[in-house]
DNA sequence: AATGAATGAGAGTTCATTCAT
DNA sequence: GATGAATGAACTCTCATTCAT
């Protein structure tokens, strides 16, 4: 080994890649087999390192899997923190962009998504924990009603009904690369102007599809 | 059977009756503990029975569950067909309606659900199954648009919107049972409606959010 | 079915049939597998009836692997008995000739073959009874020592050492059909010759390689 | 392991000699019941172990079974290559040692004896692994026949030969092991020298049966 | 920090056998 | 005579986790 001695700094450094490279390799093995079929033994097989080294970077096999689905949510949240910063003026244009860099997200790390919204877990599962990623949604969504850009809508559910539809397209998107899908842009704009336009007060939809925009998030 | 005989037919009610029991009382664990962790001992210790006793009935877990599998589409077929033969005239209601009893299938049936819409399989799975429902669908939307309810948009692109847009709300009620939804009813009603209405020609959003019918899934 | 009606003497003709057929289905099952893996209910599934009908005609699967033992055991008798009554006046000859109906009957009917010799049962099985077949090997040599044929050797050794040998070529051209053998007539005229020539008095080998016989068995 | 670290010198001689006490055990356990009625469990119990701690030593039964015959058959090749080179000078008498820890092997290691050259097999089933030993029998014979002290016989005939009677020997004491046996060395003396002494040119048999030798074998 | 031996629970499955019908 | 439902023991194997080293 070309390591030879070790100072504490060092160490600790090593000890957080580590558990980066343990988490990243388990999410994958999550995604793909299901909790119940993940089996730590064989993660630490693929890491070369015994499945005994696991249990001094994560509690137990549940403790890893919910350090994953919190860090899942804070990379979205983290994506929409730039959208915020980026000062779009136009709360409805905003929300319509937010669902784009949600999905792009979601396509772009499949796993972190599946992890975060689709993977049920066997038990009934801890209490949701309202995210920074929901809660930016909502607060935007509040604005359009705010600015009446909304038609009197209860927050709450349009949020929700939102969320759901976007959610939809993502997954199935990601669940279902095979299928013969029209235009995965025209498909994913049609679901967002649905949901939200079908909003919108009195004047009608948004006739202009939302723009296509460089998401920061791709260079991930 | 060499001898050309049948079953008594009481026997054979009897066994039925029972095939049915197990298939119910599985069910209702494969849904709530997810297939990994639904256990055959469990089931036949609910049951009353020895577990070598199941194998009597289903060849196997994998046996049973593709059973489960299989009976749940064909209820949603029926579902379906019921609706088409139920003369409803109006076919924007009926793919409304339509809406309906597919989020009802998914949530009374989402291990079936999961298995042919969410799950990524790592080999190719098993032939893409839900084709009645599926057709169902874009002929619908097809009829809505030659009706010239809907503005001319391709029937394609509408139907994968519609379908990832109710697809998102059931696939998340489902994943996320914990989750503080409001009262699923109403956001189910409000997805389907944003996704068909944003359709709709000239007159605007029928503004009647679609009524809850009696599913016939319900009486499953 | 074409049976209808039944009396009772075609009954039991019915009866003696089935296990007939029973054992024989049963005897290629358990060359095939070994007592162990031999299954009832594959066997009552290869025959079309239930397996609890076997249990009519034997007792249990211990007892229908006895029966099949026995019988074979019966088979072989039969066809040296066949030997004896041909009258050859030459008992080493007789010896030389009962050696080769040993061989034929092993190829021609390899099932009970290694039902009588070959198959060993996980148990201690049960004590040795000797058989027929058996008896009839040593007598032949005991005549062939009591005409002085046969340098004093115990009869007990030279009738397992004969029997050893034959039984090899037997084992080994049934179980490995596919080994490069030789002319297997003149392996087995090797054999025999060697383990009873090398038994004879003074005057060295019977240069003449015992002749093929059609053996009466081959019809079976 | 990633650490280019090995196991402490100590450890691995615990973990090899914990092995081989498993092995040994499981060798009796094999060979008195047999494979399919041989067990895991009963094995841990006897060993005084949980039986999934087996598993961390051998990947399955098959696994374990494996190893077994593979080592058996090492042994078989080191006795036979200790033998070639003991500079035993006779070749004949070398040819009816050789015979003798042929027949010494199988009945030490009657499952490995069975699996190569008894058991038929459904399947292509493995290669044929014992080549050295019958190499070593065939260029033993070759010899033989070279140094006029066989009387020109085809040495693929007398090769076949001698094995054949040799297997009879090995297998019939293996497979009925109840049998009422004369003393089974004297036996094994009478087989091989039946066998080999009728290939002797001229001077007649060697009269004095094979000795007994303490066999490399039996040490195991 | 890291190992890997050990545990013991628990899974799915098959089996021979019994017995009411 | 025949059935086939039911049992319960036994099997192999995998798993998450603990802990001495």
């Amino acid at each position: 080994m070309t390591s030879g001695y070790s100072m504490p700094l060092f160490r600790q450094r090593r000890k957080k890649e580590l558990r980066t490279l343990i988490a990243k390799t388990a999410s994958e093995m999550f995604v793909r087999h299901g909790y119940e079929s993940f089996s730590m033994r064989i993660l630490a097989n693929k890491l070369g390192c015994s499945h005994g080294t696991l249990y001094l970077y994560f509690k137990d096999k549940q403790g890893l899997f919910d350090f994953l689905v919190e860090d899942s949510f804070e990379q979205l949240a983290r994506a929409l923190e730039h959208l915020r910063q980026g000062g779009c003026e136009d709360s409805v244009q905003m929300l319509k962009e937010a669902g784009r860099i949600y999905v792009d997200f979601g396509r772009g790390n499949p796993n972190a998504y599946e992890f975060a919204f689709v993977i049920r877990r066997a038990g009934a599962g801890r209490p949701w924990k309202p995210h920074a990623a929901f809660r930016f949604l909502r607060d935007t969504i509040g604005r359009c009603i705010e600015e009446k850009r909304f038609c009197r809508v209860n927050v709450d559910t349009a949020t929700q009904a939102i969320w759901a539809a976007v959610h939809g397209v993502t997954s199935l998107l990601i669940a279902r690369p095979n299928f013969p899908w029209v235009d995965p842009e025209e498909l994913i704009g049609q679901v967002i102007d649905s949901a939200v336009d079908s909003l919108l007060l009195v004047e009608g939809p948004t006739l202009n599809h939302s723009k296509r925009v460089k998401s920061a998030l791709k260079g991930r």
